[in-house]
DNA sequence: GGAGGCATGTAACCGGTTACATGATTTA
DNA sequence: TAAATCATGTAACCGGTTACATGCCTCC
């Protein structure tokens, strides 16, 4: 066992150590919720998720016990008070990272390289994206019951946020044409 | 000289193309405008630049020449015609991939976890930085002068998109408090 | 003379995705 | 019985950041 390094808590782990906070999970059903709630701003993969579990139990931030359903081998993985420490820890850090990568927006940067109609085509297709995405949203909201908490309000964040980015590019492309 | 594999053009490799599509450009010029435009959705950085430059120019589809200022050299990067060729394919392509990653986000989304106060002063803090970033973008248009053109376009998104984030964490800051 | 900007580059590291591999169980 | 879902995991690869290293030139 390490000594757990708060400091190098990657994303992922973070992520984790999160919805271990709330309540213990396998690994498989870790990626289930990420890919319903956490996936369009902090997603995780399973060649991400495996060996962080196998790290942050090395780290003693997380222990594990095997709970076989009939005979598929299965592990649960829980929260140690020392990951519990870290969780509040980073929760506490005053800074908080912001990342976009908007390949939709690059090629419009670029878009006086390319004739109008094409340009045209372009930001009616990300209007289009935006609008079924925002729906997209809004049909998991739907499911959900528990959109008074704090993970709710995140769901309104990216509901609300596809529909700005959908009026955005649906003006631009009124003015365009 | 290798084949030019269009299909795997590196997301550097489209910025960098699509900058010498408009004029040729040292590597450290290169990061220079990017730092002043396409940095808050979609950086570069000099071990990405430079590295890049060599790969697309053995792929032919930027050559260079040697301009020195005075005893400092220098190596200036124009587009081939292969290379524009690239860039009208990647433009022509109806695929955009589009991610965020918000630390704030997801400390948001765990919300539940940490006491009102140090939620409030979380989303005190985001609506901050939304309100200065958007003030940032301002004073990048305020030099600039062609607010016509797409790559205009695409930093009055920046700023209005940092405005809609400014006011929705204010707003949530009010219910909150 | 010193600071800051111009200019180029590399090595180590890291976080992440994709594809692959395996097999049990449940459901249509 | 076939497909979908549950469940775990690894290896190869890739794109990117950070830190480091070097040196000239200009302006205060």
């Amino acid at each position: 066992m390490h000594l757990p390094d708060m400091s190098s808590l990657s994303p992922t782990a973070r992520v984790i150590l999160g919805l271990l906070a709330w309540q213990s999970r396998t690994g498989y059903e870790i990626k289930q919720v990420t890919d319903r709630s956490t996936r369009f701003f902090w997603g995780a993969s399973y060649g991400q998720i495996y060996p962080e579990l196998r790290r942050l139990e090395d780290a003693g931030l997380v222990d594990s016990r095997e709970e076989p359903r009939g005979r598929v081998p299965r592990r649960v993985y829980s929260l140690t008070e020392a990951g519990r420490r870290a969780v509040d820890g980073w929760l506490a850090e005053v800074d908080e990272s912001y990342e976009i990568r908007d390949e939709g927006l690059l090629k419009l940067f670029f878009g006086d390289l390319v004739p109008p109609e094409q340009l045209l085509d372009l930001v009616g297709r990300r209007r289009v994206w935006y609008q079924e995405t925002a729906a997209l949203f809004r049909g998991i909201g739907d499911e959900l019951d528990e959109l008074d908490e704090t993970s709710g309000t995140v769901l309104r964040y990216g509901i609300e946020l596809m529909e700005w980015n959908a009026a955005w590019w649906a003006d631009l492309e009124q003015r365009l044409s």
